[in-house]
DNA sequence: TAAACTATTTATAAAGATTATAATGTAATA
DNA sequence: TATTACATTATAATCTTTATAAATAGTTTA
C-alpha cells in the first residue's frame, strides 16, 4: 500500500470518517490514477469490484474527501468535474484536442495574488491557473 | 448606442450573421452589463421585451458570438457558464461568498506559457487564471 | 415580384451531471 | 442487546445545455 494511501486513510480516521470498502476503493483508485478521473470514470472503474455500488456513493465520498482537503475538484470547460488527489502545489496543462491533463510544477504566483488584493480590495485566498494547448500525440505530423 | 455595440454589430455583419431583434438584444445586454451574466440571467432579463423568446435562442446566439470571438465563455466551479464580452486581455477576481466577479488587469503570464511548453512539450495556445477571495461587502465587520 | 432557399426562432424533448430523498444496511456505543 | 449515527443503495428530481422539428422571417435569384 502506498504511503499516500496510508496518509489519506489516517486523515480520514482523524476526521472521524468511517473507512468503508467503497470509500477505500474510491480513494485507492484516485491515488493510483495518473489521470484526473471524473466521478463517472471512478464509478465505471469500480463496477467490477462493487457491482451494486451507486453513483451517489461516488459523489458522496468525493464530497467528503474534498471537505477534508484530500482531493481537489477541477472544473474545466467540459461537462464534468475531475478530481485530483495530488494536493501539493502544482498547475495543469490541458490538451485542447484530447483532453489529456498533465501536471506541471511552477513557482506559485504569489505576486499575482498580492497585486489582486491591492487592486480589488479583496481578501485573496487562492487562485487557479491552467495552460491549454496541443499535446505531443495530438500534434499534426509534419510532412517533408 | 455604445461604440462597443457598434463594433460588435459590424463584426456580426462581416461574418454574414443576421442581426435579429433577439440577437441584438442579447448582445446589447451583454455589453451594457457590468456583471458576467449566465445564459439564464440573460434570458430572464429579456423576458419583458421578448416574452416568447426561447432559452435555446439565448444559447444559440451565445454560441454564435463565441465562435466569432465576440464573447468569452467562463466556466467556474458553479453550475453554469458565464459570458464576458470584454475581449481585451484581463483576469478575474471572484468572491467565494457572493460570487461577484471583478475584472483585474495584470501583465499576461507569458513566461508561464513558455515554461509550460518546455516542460511538457505541448504547443501552448492560451491559459486561464482566476484569483479567489472575499470581496469588500462580504468581509466580516471588525469589532473594536 | 414570385419562388426558392437559407438562417433563425420557437417549442419541446432529450441528454448528461449532480443532488435530494427515503429505505435499508452496517458499524459504534451505552 | 437496544439505540444511535453514519453509509450505501435505488430512485427520483433538478438543473444546465444540446438536439430536433416545425414555423417564421429574411435573402437571393429567376
Amino acid at each position: 500500500m502506498s504511503d499516500q494511501l496510508h496518509e489519506a486513510l489516517e486523515m480520514l480516521r482523524e476526521s472521524g470518517v468511517r473507512i468503508t470498502p467503497q470509500r477505500h476503493a474510491v480513494l485507492e483508485f484516485l491515488i493510483q490514477s495518473e489521470k484526473h478521473p471524473t466521478a463517472d470514470d471512478i464509478y465505471k472503474a469500480l463496477e467490477g469490484k462493487f457491482p451494486n455500488m451507486s453513483v451517489a456513493t461516488v459523489y458522496n465520498n468525493l464530497r467528503v474527501f474534498r471537505e477534508i482537503g484530500l482531493v481537489r475538484e477541477l472544473t474545466y470547460g467540459d461537462s464534468s468535474s475531475r478530481f485530483d488527489c495530488n494536493t501539493s502545489d502544482h498547475y495543469h496543462v490541458i490538451c485542447d484536442k484530447c483532453g489529456k491533463i498533465v501536471d506541471f510544477h511552477y513557482p506559485s504566483l504569489e505576486e499575482v495574488e498580492s497585486i489582486a488584493e491591492q487592486i480589488t480590495g479583496f481578501d485573496v485566498s487562492h487562485h487557479r491557473m491552467e495552460v491549454y494547448g496541443t499535446c505531443d500525440s495530438c500534434k499534426p505530423v509534419t510532412s517533408h
